[in-house]
DNA sequence: GCAAAAGTGTTGTACGTACACCCATGG
DNA sequence: CCATGGGTGTACGTACAACACTTTTGC
């Protein structure tokens, strides 16, 4: 197999005759942790962007669906497949990638960090989880990909079922809400956002509550798949 | 020049080397005429799908932005390029073409029919508006673009400068309430209506009247360029 | 008893919705 | 004078924004 310049995040590319070349797809994985909304990034080791962070990404294959082809990146860094994908773009000014014409689609995708464990693939020297706003001086346009996806998802929220995704199987209303603050960037009144989520109608409490804190120990929900329209 | 399968909508095809054979671009061009929503569509001369109708559409070319591609297929098709365009979504089902595997990027465009003259490529026998209730099949999955690209314009017309483009320099209200009964698919109140409307505060009114019908002469309103955010 | 986070209500305003009649005009 | 479409107001319910204090717990 002859050097692939752009497969670097694959850990077993395929033979190049089944890609197509000038068509690829790019993930934005978020995850939700610390209290941050965070995406995942890898490191790309050799080739003509050697140590430079970069989404996640492959060429179209031949073969597969694009709608699958997200599915695809997540499997081979996460091991994982039932996960919330949507896509929120194409991108293809020329100049877009350096040395070649290369149109990508982005993908975003939610997923619980910690959940899985990483797998690093052949072209990549480091996967890493950054807050969003410490992203830091990506290939390509693949900042505007981060951003473009984010916007996405600030539309999404009230329409999706973001949080269901993005936290764990049971969380306090407070997770939740600083789940939002960090979507939308800015802070949400208590007793706005709590009226908001009960007249939604989505939780259902376990009867649990976290007491792993020192103080009152918030009340456990879990959303309640059934109503998830 | 070779045959090229899928450049029918052209009036100038590119020599194929230019082109990125398996990513092309399709536009819904949409037009409001006869209180109805229209959609553009061009029937195939020789080739694969001859006879039959399609979206205009070209393979992206390798020295043209993406986002540039939409107002090279309307100016071949209109000699226009100071439109609305907006983009709806890749679509790359494996099977989508049937005899290649080529992805389309969507777009939707916003003219007002009537206002130009339709050039007929060569590659077309014809070019047409449809009521987009009265679209007929089309090739590949061109109906599914035409159905995304009016779901996207629904979800569009509160935040994007729709009637702007779909409207006539100068237009009534009721002209104005047509349309959006046309784009949402039901009917709306009137007095409801008129009073979104007027919070909206992006029209102004012209001080003249429609009196080229036997009854009540309406008011014409014109958009308020300066106010559209 | 205090620090730290959980939890809770009221009010005003803006917006959507439902609903019916008079107005102006041309023929 | 009548047929046709233009134009208008009110009342209600829902949704969102602003705003501060009490509760529970571990230490």
């Amino acid at each position: 197999m002859t050097f692939h310049p752009f497969s670097q995040t694959l850990i077993n590319p395929s033979p190049e005759e089944n890609l197509i070349p000038s068509l690829s797809v790019d993930c934005v994985i978020l995850g939700f942790e610390d209290d941050q909304l965070k995406v995942l990034l890898i490191q790309h080791h050799g080739g003509p962007k050697d140590g430079e962070w970069a989404l996640p990404g492959d060429f179209v294959h031949k073969n597969i669906d694009l709608e699958s082809m997200p599915y695809e990146v997540l499997k081979r860094l996460t091991g994982i497949e039932d996960i919330f994908v949507d896509q929120f773009g194409a991108f293809g000014a020329c100049e877009r990638v350096d040395y070649r014409r290369i149109i990508t689609i982005g993908y975003y995708a939610l997923i619980s960090p910690g959940k899985y464990e990483l797998k690093i693939g052949n072209g990549a020297k480091k996967v890493q989880w950054f807050a969003v706003d410490r992203v830091p001086c990506l290939i390509f346009d693949h900042n505007e990909l981060v951003e473009a996806a984010i916007r996405q998802l600030q539309m999404d929220l009230d329409i999706k079922p973001i949080g269901n995704n993005l936290l764990p199987e049971e969380f306090t209303l407070t997770q939740m809400q600083k789940l939002y603050e960090a979507i939308l960037g800015e802070k949400q009144d208590t007793r706005n956002f709590r009226r908001k989520i009960a007249n939604l109608k989505i939780l259902k409490e376990t009867g649990k509550v976290d007491d792993s804190a020192p103080h009152r120990a918030p009340k456990l929900y879990q959303f309640d798949q059934s109503k998830l329209k």
